[in-house]
DNA sequence: GTTCCTGCAAAGAGTTTGCACGAAA
DNA sequence: TTTCGTGCAAACTCTTTGCAGGAAC
C-alpha cells in the first residue's frame, strides 16, 4: 500500500495522517509476523526513525480499536499485526519461542454456547503453548 | 479437604507442607471463583494471616506447575483456582467485569490441527470478552 | 484557528529476584 | 543437618498517563 493510500485509509477512520502513524503502519505492512510495541520501536530506530515508545503504544492501540490491526496477547505481552480477512492466533513453542499460526480457533462454536446465555462476544484471545516439531525431535532427522 | 489431607497432598508432589502453602490452598479451596495473587493476599490479611506477596506468587506458580492449580490469564493478569477434572476458561463482561465459565474450549480440535504439524500442545489460555445478559439489557426486564 | 497528536518524563500495575534467615524432612 | 522455603527489599517488564508544545485539517 502506497504512502498516499495509507493516509487515505487513516483519514477514512477519522484519524489524522501523521507521519508517525504512516511509519508504524509501514512497519506492520512489511512484517510477516506479529510484532510487539518494542519490536516496532526498534525497527524504526534502526532506520533512524525516532518515534517515542509511548506514541507507538498509543498508535497501536488506536489501530486495534479501529480494526486496522489485530492485537494478540502472548505471555502477558501485546503483539500487533495488520488485520487480515480471518483473524488468527498463535501456537508458541516454549523452547524456541517461534510462533505458528492457528487458523481456526473455533470461536464461533464458543460464541454459540455463550449466545444461549445471551452473552454477546466482542473480542477474544487465545494462546497455545507447547513444543514445535523441530524442538521435539519427533522429525527423526 | 482437611489440613492433614492438604499436607499429604503437598508432600505427594514433593513439596514441603509449610503453613503458608496450607493456608493458600485453603483460600483456593474455599473460593468458588478464580482469584488473583493479590486477592488471595488480601483474603489472608483480613484473617490476620500475613504471608508475603512474593511468597503467594511463588506458591501459586508452584501449584500451577504441579497441576494442583489452574492458572488463567485475564487482561494480562493471572488468576488461580484449584484444578478440577475439566479445566475451564472465562467469558468476562467488559462492563461489570463478572466472569462466567466457558465449559468447552474446543482445544481438542485445535490440538488435532496442530498434531498434523507434529506440534505438541502443553498448555493454553483463552479469554473471551463481551457483554453479559444483564449489562446488555437484552433480557427485556 | 481548532482539534487532535506527540514527546517527554514520570508513574503505574503486576510480577520476579537475590539474599540471608528459618523451618520442614 | 541438609535441603528447601520465606520475608524483605529492590528491581524488573510492559504499559499508561499528564501536560505543554506542535502538527494536521
Amino acid at each position: 500500500m502506497s504512502e498516499n493510500n495509507i493516509k487515505t485509509l487513516l483519514n477514512s477512520h477519522n484519524l489524522k495522517a501523521t507521519w508517525q502513524r504512516v511509519e508504524i503502519f509501514k512497519v506492520l505492512q512489511n512484517s510477516n509476523e506479529c510484532l510487539s510495541a518494542d519490536q516496532i520501536y526498534q525497527k524504526l530506530s534502526s532506520n533512524n526513525i525516532n518515534i517515542d515508545l509511548a506514541t507507538v503504544y498509543r498508535v497501536l492501540d488506536l489501530f486495534a480499536e479501529k480494526g486496522i490491526a489485530q492485537k494478540s496477547i502472548i505471555n502477558r505481552k501485546c503483539f500487533f499485526e495488520l488485520k487480515k480477512i480471518d483473524h488468527c492466533h498463535y501456537f508458541v513453542c516454549i523452547k524456541c519461542h517461534q510462533k505458528s499460526n492457528i487458523v481456526d480457533c473455533k470461536i464461533n462454536l464458543i460464541e454459540e454456547e455463550l449466545s444461549k446465555k445471551n452473552f454477546k462476544v466482542l473480542s477474544h484471545n487465545l494462546e497455545v503453548y507447547g513444543i514445535c516439531n523441530k524442538c521435539y525431535g519427533g522429525d527423526k532427522r
